[in-house]
DNA sequence: GTTCTTGCAAAGTTTTTGCAACACT
DNA sequence: AGTGTTGCAAAAACTTTGCAAGAAC
């Protein structure tokens, strides 16, 4: 995990500038260890920034995504989760309570046997994609759905 | 892949009506090898069905994704996708052009060795979850992102 | 005939866009 | 000073809801 200072640096690097915005959305993810909405981040953030726009969230949101300081699931049919950890984990959504929670998973060592299917053959996938008929990996997402033990019991 | 019919017998054992228009959206899957969108099936059956309505559709997806006859997948951001093989397998998404192809991967294998943290502890994730501490696994999801072989040569 | 489904329109949610005012370098 | 960002409001995109009319059993 990055610390704040370091994904000012890495911003910075890449010409864009150092705001206030940037900074208060950095330490909050810095500093949570659950996967928040763009609306809930908006939300706590708000109170410190009474100005603060959604919008600005969501292009700060796009910035730190391109930029490989966070993640985006798509792991809900509707909204979309930060993740402040681009280490290579899946996630387990409980259906009835919502929560999200981490999953220790080695993802990379799935596409060992994996292979692409295509409606012209079936073809490989890579990270590093020298073969130019195997397709390009940039990322790999793992999402489990389900009941947490919480919620089984309950 | 279930024949229509099978899929029609499947909708009526739970008491759930057969009509046209569930009949046509089966038809469409049935015959289709894509992941086609809840809005791109619309405008397809449409043709069809001109009074056809996109509430309807949205209806029969959720049936039909009750029913285990489809799986909805939120690959993307933004749209939700329509998977009519519910078989175990991941899948594969372009971001240059936006093909969503199919990868033949084994999810189960990975979950022998995951685990789920909390902010209470580790636990496992199983389908079976009969001990009460570990978390029950309803469906699982592999996405990988990236640039497929098409684009990438282009 | 009864109950389930459809179609329509309206509303709800989440995300994006356009643009003037503002702030960072 | 110059350009990237923000905030606002409006629009866009997708999905759900309420209810009367219609269809399945």
């Amino acid at each position: 995990m990055w610390q704040v200072e370091e994904g000012l640096q890495c911003l910075k690097k890449q010409g864009a500038r150092i705001t206030n915005q940037r900074i208060a959305v950095l330490k909050s993810l810095h500093r949570r260890t659950d996967h928040p909405s763009a609306d809930l981040l908006y939300r706590e953030l708000k109170e410190e920034y009474p100005t603060l726009s959604i919008a600005t969230i969501y292009n700060i949101i796009q910035l730190l995504s391109r930029s490989n300081l966070i993640r985006v699931l798509s792991i809900d049919d509707k909204r979309v989760y930060i993740d402040p950890d681009t280490s290579d984990h899946g996630h387990f959504l409980c259906k009835k309570c919502g929560k999200l929670l981490d999953m220790s998973v080695d993802t990379h060592s799935l596409l060992e046997g994996a292979s692409v299917t295509s409606s012209f053959g079936t073809t490989r996938a890579s990270f590093d994609g020298d073969d130019p008929d195997s397709h390009r990996l940039e990322q790999i997402e793992f999402f489990c759905y389900g009941t947490c033990s919480d919620c089984k019991s309950a």
